[in-house]
DNA sequence: TCATATGCTACGATTTTAGTAGCGTCAATC
DNA sequence: GATTGACGCTACTAAAATCGTAGCATATGA
């Protein structure tokens, strides 16, 4: 099987940036990040947390995120690395820049 | 048609920071302004530095970036606008980080 | 034994992405 | 003024990813 895991599709090049924006331009991997940082969830928490998204897809990213060493599961269900935790510091710096960048546009919203 | 454009998948919340996550959630987009960030490309050569990404999804993902504001597109091609460079500095540190990460790791490469 | 919660797989339906061909426009060349 | 080549981009089909739901196997408590 092994479906996608590794393949890094837009880039074969083996650019550590490359095999980041391909694991993180998959639906769902940041949001699962982004749920993480407050502490531990169990798969269905988790699933919850991320509106119902569904097992599989939940489970193939957890995978992803094990192998990429920013995930791994413990007692207490789910949670994040040490690298995972450095990870989230930058998706802390986006959701700062998210913030700005909503307040001084058009909104796209509705 | 509008297809995807706004939809906002996983989070109907409107929080910034989900609109971003959806936004880069989405295969290239990331990519995208990766390959823009050292100044303006035409569509076609945008594509080649892409891999030969397909018109189809690069078409979408630019009109995407436009209305979220950070790409335009002027006389010498698409280029990032203010928002997207201060956009693009976080994936310069994302690419710091991405080095030293893949740097202590087993190196699931190969 | 029964009820409940867990992590997770199976599987058909839907949506997204890939891949290729090609149109209409424009500028340079012949 | 017909041809060539590059441009931005659309059309269309196939492949792949994602969704959505059902449900299994295990564990825990009543």
């Amino acid at each position: 099987m092994s479906p996608s895991a590794r393949p890094v599709r837009g880039s074969t090049t083996g650019r550590p940036i490359m095999v980041l924006l391909d694991l993180i331009g998959q639906r769902w991997t940041l949001r699962i990040l982004w749920e993480l940082q407050p502490g531990p969830e169990t798969f269905r928490s988790l699933q919850a947390r991320c509106g119902d998204i569904s097992p599989t897809v939940l489970n193939t990213r957890l995978k992803a995120l094990r192998e990429a060493g920013l995930v791994d599961a413990g007692d207490e269900g789910y949670r994040l690395t040490e690298d995972g935790r450095s990870l989230g510091q930058h998706l802390l710096a986006l959701d700062a820049w998210a913030r700005e960048w909503a307040d001084h546009r058009p909104a796209p919203s509705t």
